[in-house]
Formats: structure tokens, sequence, C-alpha cells
DNA sequence: GCGGTTACGTGACCTACATCACATTCGGAA
DNA sequence: TTCCGAATGTGATGTAGGTCACGTAACCGC
């Protein structure tokens, strides 16, 4: 499947466009590809565009002190990922973005998304659609957190995600749940 | 200032009505008041609207086994609340939301905003941007819950909003940090 | 194929925070 | 005013997870 019909397959699930609207969304959007270990976006950077991810894997996070990273999403195909805090607020990018495998994109420049948005109600609506889910899901990400321990989180990413288990290294599943990767290591070795 | 002007010139800060606009989006909002300990949103219910706070102070918590409470939102004047994952995927409340002062709300339909959505551009252009600060205000809010320890979550917290410190008891600062009471009371008895 | 970097396991020990128990203070209702 | 429950402080002790240290195995570039 080609890129237009994966990205055209994931806005039908939220609007509908005519086959007219949908290449004129599309043609917003710039192809880029990243081989495994390209840093997408680096601390510091301007950042300009956000990402639709078309095959391959991202990690987008943060690194404390030079020391530790904390990853805040494992971006898989059809899902969006930028530093939306630097992209919406024009400051410096706090959050790094790079490919865990070889990686295919759509980007779209923050210009192009609000030219696309002024010009097409439907198209706002669909952006405004796909923060609402990804609002409600960084609270829901928050109540766990508060809520459970590494074992019940660990269980839950695999269950929702169990094709992360053979995709990303146990060091980075363990900066996914905001522990050291011995205490992951010692969820599974040790019994009960 | 009478609660159409509070609500216009929030919604001004992100696009432009003319008055007659913004007295149309204002009639959609209906006008609640609740006392000190009510509850507006109980676990289980029903959840068809969404709040906007004219003034007073809410709390949005889950509660976790009957035993523990954890706090997601403290709504001040200007803020908005619900249980958004309920209100959207129209599933009964996760998350119970109440009063910690008398308080004055204006409420908004889920049917009422997606008609205001659907007839203004504009209006589905704020709804966009509201869930756009918002998700990038939980994700940095996920972020300093892995990054930090309770004395610096707990710093932020008041340097962010010094008024929580004297509106809220001790014990709902503690379950909006994620920490025990006792532990939060050590915080700042306990020198250094 | 060699050498080094990365991933991963594991033991010993440390620390932040939880839990339990109890005392004290304070605000609101009768 | 009196009383009761809510809010808060504080000691003793338990525990999840962090940190440090070390070893091994897999992978990658040259």
């Amino acid at each position: 499947m080609d890129a237009k019909e994966i990205l055209k397959q994931h806005i039908s699930k939220t609007i509908s466009l005519t086959d007219d609207e949908s290449d004129h969304f599309f043609s917003h959007f710039k192809r880029e590809s990243f081989k495994k270990g390209q840093v997408v976006i680096g601390e510091g950077d301007d950042v300009d565009k956000e990402y639709f991810v078309l095959s391959g894997c991202l990690k987008a996070f943060f690194v404390n002190d030079e020391i530790k990273m904390y990853i805040l999403q494992f971006a898989m195909p059809t899902w969006w990922t930028s530093d939306y805090g630097a992209l919406y607020n024009h400051t410096k990018a706090l959050i790094s973005i790079d490919c865990i495998s070889d990686v295919e994109l759509l980007s779209l420049s923050n210009a192009d998304r609000e030219k696309l948005c002024s010009e097409s109600h439907a198209a706002e609506h669909f952006f405004r659609w796909r923060t609402n889910k990804g609002y409600v899901a960084a609270q829901k990400r928050l109540l766990s957190f508060m809520n459970n321990n590494v074992r019940v989180r660990y269980e839950q990413l695999l269950a929702q995600y169990p094709e992360l288990y053979n995709l990303v290294p146990k060091h980075l599943i363990a900066a996914y749940l905001g522990v050291s990767r011995e205490t992951l290591s010692r969820l599974y070795t040790s019994h009960k």
C-alpha cells in the first residue's frame, strides 16, 4: 500500500474526504526516509514539522542531566509524532526523536497544517479529534503511572503492543516504563 | 464580571468572534452552581457534559480499589474539566469530579459542542487549540512524574499555582503529587 | 575474524517513599 | 459552647526500586 493510501485510510477513520480533497491534503506532506539510529529531532533543534509514521518505529524521549532517558512515546505506523510543545510554542526542542528501525515518514510543516486547517473545516475537525484522542491517552498513562507498579505497567504495555517485545531492546522498554533496566530485567526472571 | 464576559475573554485568546457569534456560542452553555463537597461527575455516571469553571476550584480524580485517590487535575477559573475519556467514547465515568470550594460553572453538552464545531469553523479551531494545549501539558506532567522526585514536583506545583497552598488541604496536594500525605508532610517539616 | 561496543543478567547494598500507629489541632455543626 | 470528625504531624518499620559492580553473550564495523 502506498503512502497516500495509508494516510487516506487513517484520516478516513475520522472524516470523509473526496478523492480531490484527499489528494490536496496529501500534497502538503513530504516523504522522508531515515535509517535505524538516525535523529529526526534533536534536543535544542528548531521544530517546524510533525511526522506521520508509514513504517518502522521511532522513539520520542527526554534526556535528564545528560544521563537518564525517559521515553514518552514509541511511534508506530499510522501514529503521529513530534515535539508538540516546541512545535506549537515555537520553542527549541526539549524532546528528541530518533529511529529504532529504518523508517518511512510523511512530514507536515506547522504552516501547512494550519493552512490545511484554515482552508478546510474537515481538516480542522480531523486534527481536533486526533489531539482529543492523544489527550485522553496521555491522561490514562499518567493515571497508570500513579496507580500501578512496574510489573503491571510492563504487562499492560506488552498486552497492548506485543510487537514491542521483539522490536525494541529491553532497556528502552525500561525507559518507557520509567524504571532502571536492572529492575525490568528482574521482573521476568524472578518468579511470581 | 459576568459569565458571558469571562467566557468571551477566554475564547478571544484563541479566536476572534463578533458579538453576535459570541452570544451564539454562549447560548449553548448552561450555568450551574455547586456547593463545596458536591459531586459533579461520579464514578460510573453517564457523562454528557464538559464544564468551564467561572469561580471556585474542583478536583478531577480517580479512586483505586475504593482506597487510594489520585488527582488528575485541580480545575481553577477559566479551566475546562470533565471525564474526557468517558465523554468522547460514550462510556461510564472512571474519573470523578467534585467541588473543593463553592463553584460556579458553565456546562456544555457533547452534542452542543459538536453542533458549535460543525456550524462554526472558528469554534472547531478554538476547541482544537484548547486540546492541543492540554495535550502538551499532560505530556509535561508525565515527564515531571518520571523525572522528578516528590520534593521537586511539590515545589513546581506551588511555584505554578501558589493559590493552591491555602485553597486545598494538603492531603489533596499529596494525591495530586501521587504520594502519601505523610511523605508530603515530612517534606516541608524536615529541613533541607 | 577480531575487537569493541551494546545488550542483558545478577548480586550486594542503599534510599525514597509507603504503611501503620498514635497524638494534636482546628473548623464546623448541633 | 461543646463535640466530633477532618486535617495534620511524627515515630517506627517495611519494601519497591535505584545504584554500583561485575560477568557474559550478541552484534557490528573494519
